[in-house]
DNA sequence: AGAAACTTGCAACAACATTGCAAAACCATT
DNA sequence: AATGGTTTTGCAATGTTGTTGCAAGTTTCT
């Protein structure tokens, strides 16, 4: 498991404590993180304009990846693959908890290839799967 | 194909100028719309508050769907299948383009299952697929 | 240490979303 | 067709979320 201070040098990201303290809420969550999130789990008061803009080079840089949502939210989550600027990796299903609310990265389920209608060029897939989770079974 | 009224009545919902124009649009329109989209295509000057409480309802009564996106959005497209309150059917694929941004309902490619860790109990599903749509071949 | 490059907070603003309430439209019934 | 009960609408107010420019503060590099 890289720390935060790894993660920044690795990603060519100038270190901050803002940075640092992100990152740490990150690598210490199960699951993904809205912008609310955050903040909420921010005890340092960083100003909301920081927190978008640390989010947004974070996502640029590879170092977290957006989740799909249908709430008017973006969810993060921290990228365990080996994403980079650009392009990234997480070809990995999400399980969204109806329960609990909670959404996981399931790392070792991947996006399976569907067939597309001619004319279609795919270069990346999301999927999302909603249900229960392991820790709210009914 | 339905009209307007048709879909109205079968769903139970009365029947008002708000909802029949904003039906309208959705039958009019190859592709998904967000909220914004539908507001800019009403030549009519319906309350927004209006247009908000429509694709509510319509997502309700199983008229709509949801597709999720990672741009604080929600896009919205007819169900065509035999969707009801509460139950939704639309298990097909959405591909965004992401040359021209349009959003399509492949109605004919089933979401395929996945085989989710132990203790994981699905109960829906979602895929979208981002590339070059068929009329912005490169 | 000093200069250049980058990041942050603040303030102002813009866009988007929600709520309560009274007026209007709709629908079922006579 | 008129009536009355029910649902929907618009408005106004308010709240939430996201963006921008700029000056001050940090970080990095030499
Ligand atoms: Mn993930
Ligand atoms: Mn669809
Ligand atoms: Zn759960
Ligand atoms: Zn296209």
């Amino acid at each position: 498991m890289q720390t935060n201070i790894e993660i920044l040098r690795k990603n060519k990201l100038s270190i901050t404590q803002g940075r640092l303290v992100i990152l740490d809420i990150f690598l210490q969550t199960e699951g993904a993180l809205a912008h609310a999130d955050i903040e909420k789990k921010l005890s340092s008061n960083f100003d909301r304009v920081t927190v978008y803009r640390t989010l947004q080079s974070f996502v640029e840089k590879g170092v977290i990846h957006q989740i799909p949502t249908t709430d008017n939210t973006i969810l993060y989550a921290l990228c365990k693959e080996n994403c980079e600027a650009g392009h990234h990796h997480d070809e990995h299903v999400h399980f969204v908890c109806v329960e609990c609310e909670q959404t996981t990265c399931l790392e070792n389920v991947i996006v399976p290839k569907v067939k597309l209608p001619r004319g279609f060029k795919p270069f990346q897939a999301a999927m999302i799967v909603k249900g229960h989770c392991v820790s709210c079974k009914y």
